[in-house]
DNA sequence: CGTGCCTTTGAAGGTTGTCAACTGTAGTGG
DNA sequence: CCACTACAGTTGACAACCTTCAAAGGCACG
């Protein structure tokens, strides 16, 4: 069998009845007779840390559904130099683009941590489409929801300053890397090197360097490698506000 | 009735058959029987040049398909300053966004020429969506070829120049709104002002002005109001790939 | 313990944003 | 028909932000 390499487990291993990662992603208003079938077909593939889910150029065989951890998309150029685009979130999927689109991956996918996957042929993913109006439906507030975030964070890009940019990825973080201690100090641990930071915030690693330390020197964010320490969250929250309206 | 408004048609006006804007639409995989349904149920709205097809915060009670003209998308922020999103031409949809996740329009459309489009009840396109697979398959593949553009259209604002981004622009504009006469010059009409022409380059108009200026400079093109005059195409297209590969 | 890579730091320069004034143009009213 | 007004667009000067280049520091790995 094809499925039959390192990482490929079989469905059962993971109910989708309980996953928790279903709430917010694609599958949230699927019936419980589809999620039956959505069991039964879909294989689970683990990942480890730093390992590829995909390459870029690579033919797209099916669709991916994060279940657990963190996927960095990376875009390569021809010189082999790449570009950390966005990461991917549980709920969230994976190679959409390609799957309805051109057919090849367009980007690199890279477990950050060891990552779940949820995987469907396109057999599958069309029986689901058909069957239950809920998918659909649901694919598409993903999609659409996407589409928006994509806005913003081009008007986030080209009309704020880096630092502002920071603050509001570090909030961004929050949910899915943060965790708050009884004295309501926020920690949370990065997900990405510097060079990455510096992608997602379409900007050099010298620059967040610099960034990070301002950050510091303003009592607003201590950084210690990956782990960010944020004693007073409005103090970070008013960082962005400070910054021009909307 | 509801929609008798000024502006709207009834739908026998326009055939989907033979509507040119189908190519390349949400549309395109539709087969025939399923066009009837479309023709005899989708709803047809002229917008004069200047008006507001819907207005940001407004309910969004279904999804429009451009079938001809441009639509500017822009945001307003709370004091009342907009920026110009993106444009939206003929075989894209508008206001799939808040139809799929909000409910409520997260920007507002603004015809820039006069603007034919389509209209779908959410009744309509939920019958689309359910009767036909092309139907579905053709929207996931649009949003995620928007999505894939979404994140080009960020690298190229944080790792290109101004420069770099203007000539892009000029290259992606002349499909829809350029010409090329006998002696092979490429003339384009600009859909939009030096303002919102800053605000699709993520810069200030400002900077706009100085940096057609020093295409002029180089005769790479040549700005008269919203006339672009570009005696030769491949200069053009050097600008792009002279700045860092990819 | 050395090596290599990521990160940080420093210095310098370029690009872009900001502010202000000027120009041109379109629309208005006398 | 022309002056006036209003506003978009341009131009110039300047500052700030950010990038670039170079080198040192730190950390993980062999």
């Amino acid at each position: 069998m094809q499925l039959r390499r390192a990482g490929w487990r079989a469905a059962s291993s993971l109910r989708c009845h309980t996953c928790a990662a279903r709430c917010g992603s694609i599958w949230e208003q699927v019936g419980p007779e589809q999620l039956d079938v959505l069991d039964q077909r879909k294989r689970v593939r683990v990942v480890n840390p730093g390992d590829v889910v995909y390459q870029q150029g690579e033919r797209c065989t099916g669709l991916y559904v994060v279940q657990r951890g963190t996927v960095a998309l990376r875009k390569f150029d021809e010189a082999g130099n790449s570009v950390l685009l966005r990461l991917v979130h549980p709920g969230q999927a994976l190679g959409y683009r390609c799957f309805f689109d051109t057919g090849t991956y367009r980007a690199q996918a890279q477990a950050l941590d060891t990552v779940r996957l949820c995987f469907l042929t396109p057999a599958l993913l069309r029986t689901m489409l058909h069957s239950d109006p809920g998918v659909v439906m649901g694919m598409m507030k993903r999609l659409a929801r996407e589409l928006g975030e994509a806005d913003d964070r081009f008007l986030m890009a080209t009309r704020r300053s880096v630092r502002t940019r920071m603050a509001h990825a570090l909030l961004q973080l929050r949910d899915r890397h943060g965790a708050v201690d009884d004295g309501g100090v926020l920690t949370l641990t990065l997900p990405v090197s510097r060079q990455d930071l510096a992608d997602l915030l379409g900007t050099r690693p010298e620059t967040v360097a610099r960034t990070t330390k301002a950050l510091e020197r303003d009592g607003v964010a201590y950084f210690q490698g990956r782990v960010v320490t944020i004693p007073d969250l409005d103090t970070l929250m008013d960082e962005v506000d400070s910054d021009g309206p909307a």
